[in-house]
DNA sequence: AATTATAAAGACTAACAGATCTTAATATCG
DNA sequence: CGATATTAAGATCTGTTAGTCTTTATAATT
């Protein structure tokens, strides 16, 4: 249902989001949030073109939350690598359906809207306040 | 948000369901629903298997609705060719989260479990209840 | 029985997302 | 300045999904 690189995306905001301020290098993300290393480069260079992270290039360099984590919704970070596309005009490209869609895409696409609103109104620091169970991506209670 | 192939799926099941009895060649269906004939015979294949459609082969053979279309919902058609997979256990296989997600991936699952519950509770005859100003795969409004 | 129209099945190809590897650019530190 | 650790960028490989093609099985008609 979410593309794998955003579920890799959102790890890597949690990560970044649980030492706010801190550098974090991509191999130390990789380890923490068990994606493969060379492929959360891409990643994370796609947020940071996105402003999503900031980074630090050189020697003690590494990347940063480009924003509090309130401002950060989980649809920014999913919009970033891997867009929710809707259906804004008939797949059939029917001329009389134009942008008006049939009962079938309608109700498809109002699936699509609905999970868009959810994490629109979903942010990082929602994800990140405790307390529950689980702490995201730690294995013990403690981060 | 759903694979090409379920929309293929959605719409060969509505232009069934648009002439009631009658039984289709996959390639009036193909013609019909503007998908490409080879592919949406693999598609009836699994629809036919997962008996949302019968079909009858030899001279005069076709494919027809296996049930009413109020007994048909859009999670039948899309659980057949392209299953919803949820998240049953944590993605990063944290021996303490186990079952019990973290706040990220709740998030996440509830957005699955409320896409899945609406496609659920959406039957083909909805689908097809007059009128709109758009009918399904049809350009003008008879069919 | 022969012919024909059809679904079923499987082999093959193409495009794309996911993942890896290599090199270049850049910033820091001694 | 030189060495080093890091991101940036791009080339390449791989696996999956989408799409095509060919052959086989089956049913109806003549």
């Amino acid at each position: 249902m979410i593309s794998q690189t955003s579920e890799y995306a959102l790890r890597a905001v949690v990560c970044l989001a649980q030492h706010p301020g801190e550098l974090h290098t991509t191999t130390k993300i990789a380890k923490l949030t068990k994606v493969p290393d060379p492929y959360l480069s891409k990643v994370l260079l796609t947020l940071t073109k996105h402003e999503v992270v900031t980074s630090k290039k050189g020697l003690h360099g590494g990347y940063t939350l480009a924003h509090a984590p309130e401002k950060i919704t989980l649809w920014t970070i999913i919009n970033a690598v891997d867009p929710i596309k809707h259906i804004n005009s008939c797949p059939l490209k029917l001329k009389s359906h134009g942008t008006h869609l049939c009962r079938l895409h309608k109700r498809v696409n109002d699936s699509i809207d609905m999970i868009e609103e959810l994490f629109k109104t979903s942010t990082i620091a929602m994800i990140l306040e405790q307390p529950t169970q689980s702490i995201p991506l730690c294995e013990s209670k403690k981060y």
